[in-house]
DNA sequence: GGCAAATATTTCAACCATCGAAGTATTTTT
DNA sequence: AAAAATACTTCGATGGTTGAAATATTTGCC
């Protein structure tokens, strides 16, 4: 029971830990972490539709809808309507956008790195796998979580 | 997949799933993770100072204000001026406040504390050791490190 | 003792993330 | 062609969080 405590607030350290990172990362470059996530997203995709994202990120599309405003509103991102499907919004990433996230790399991101470069490499699997054990646990009913739970190891993990 | 990435994507489910966790606790109990951990504290130290939830949760006075209003409107605690310090408030937890406590077990804890209890001693270990590795890692190098977040989190070593 | 500085809280106004429900537009299905 | 499904946005609301300013009180210092 004592573990699972520790366990707990540890969470919760790494939790408050994201959340000032991201304040930093809002003051420095504009972008919260979130935001900053949707753009890496679109980076990464070259174009997205707000339905991945929202399937990428687990949010609703009214979330999606409203961060995506923002980032059109800082001229980060663009809305260009699908000629193939015109229900669909194709979301694309601008200049200015790309120079946001070559720019301005999460300070959160950056002291991981640092600090787990220094790692052995046998700490750094380590860490890895508790992580992905950890949020295993943890994910939600609907997704993935039997099959994950299941092998209970993890290295097959690819995004799609 | 780069490995940083991969524990970057695992917090970040980590990250959503508290969030729906808490969701759902507010649903059945009517108060929310934030909330719950504020009553947690109360009830721990019986009762506190707003400065010594702040501290403890490291968020700022003002959003403990918000907090505690919350509880206080729903007769889960209650504010007393501090007879020795006028200018402190003493909050306290009301019987209905420790009925949430006991009666609405945060879902997170149980799920976590279930997955958990079916491990190998080794992998426990593991994942706390990595857990804090963690924390430790992010921790906003500002305020960290600090033994007073630790004994405030450890107090129950204190008790039989 | 008395006044300035420090401390504890609250209030206020402002963000951000998030969602559900309702509404609009556009396929797809039947 | 009508009905159902899909993609997205709008609207209104909730929750957490904060900094700055305001208030009340205690402490420190001359």
């Amino acid at each position: 029971m004592d573990r699972v405590d520790t366990c707990l607030i540890a969470i919760r350290r790494i939790l408050r830990a994201t959340e000032l990172y991201s304040r930093d990362l809002k003051r420095v470059s504009g972008v919260t972490a979130v935001q900053f996530r949707v753009l890496q997203i679109i980076a990464e995709l070259g174009h997205a539709t707000a339905k991945e994202i929202s399937v990428r990120m687990r949010v609703s599309q009214a979330t999606v809808t409203s961060l995506v405003d923002k980032l059109v509103r800082q001229e980060l991102a663009l809305r260009e309507k699908s000629e193939t499907d015109r229900r669909q919004t194709n979301i694309h990433i601008t200049t200015k956008g790309r120079q946001t996230l070559t720019e301005a790399p999460d300070p959160l991101q950056q002291r991981f790195v640092r600090k787990f470069d220094a790692m052995e490499n046998w700490e750094q699997a380590m860490l890895v796998s508790s992580l992905e054990r950890v949020a295993a646990m943890l994910d939600a009913d609907d997704l993935d979580a039997s099959p994950v739970l299941d092998t209970g190891d993890i290295k097959r993990t690819l995004d799609p």
